[in-house]
DNA sequence: CAGACATTTGGTTATTATATCAAATGACAA
DNA sequence: TTGTCATTTGATATAATAACCAAATGTCTG
């Protein structure tokens, strides 16, 4: 395996692990619907502001969402549509384990 | 959020992480160009069998690959082909990425 | 400018993943 | 059956993640 050939299978993984975390997928999937400031992601969540933030910078690192700071708030929207079709495959995954369960 | 959602978003959650190591990405990528024994991800990979067992063993238990035992072989295959299409979507990402660097 | 609100950053601790080594299992060949 | 190769399992040490608290920053309103 060359260095560019490791360094784009760490870029996927990256984007991958960004999303492979319970709270950050659900953020992904709200932002789906159009930009939820971090408030709503609080509330939505129950957990403190902190933590929220910190998962919201690992998906901006990833290059998965974008922020927009307006006035008191900051605004938070996907940047990867493509990102959810993926879902669908996924559920597909799940089901196929559900009925193995 | 209820526990079912609770449920389906850990589900959601394992299948992303199952993928979210360089190893087992790489071993899935290989995977969609038909199956392989466990000893051509060995060499591919060059981490030891015990390592790539395991991580053959994490994409197994996500439902993302099946594993069939013949003679003194063991041979993986993806079961989930639509995981594939989503390398596309992250590729744009990491495109993006790349530029931005 | 002062006070209130929204958000981020730093530090700490608990949890979870990873790689490696050694030993166990299982299948085939002689 | 004995030996050998392919693979898995168990144990352990190390490294990466996550949650929480406290404190800092930045923006609006009065």
């Amino acid at each position: 395996m060359t260095d560019r050939e490791k360094a784009v299978l760490a870029a996927k993984t990256k984007v991958l692990k960004a999303l492979a975390h319970p709270a950050r997928l659900w953020m992904a999937e709200q932002l789906a619907g159009g930009e939820r400031c971090v408030c709503e992601l609080v509330d939505g969540l129950e957990l403190d502001y902190s933590t929220v933030s910190k998962h919201l910078l690992v998906l901006k690192n990833a290059g998965v969402v974008a922020d927009d700071k307006r006035g008191k708030q900051v605004f938070y929207s996907l940047k990867v549509p493509c990102v959810l079709n993926f879902m669908h495959c996924i559920e597909s995954v799940v089901q196929g384990e559900e009925k193995g369960v």
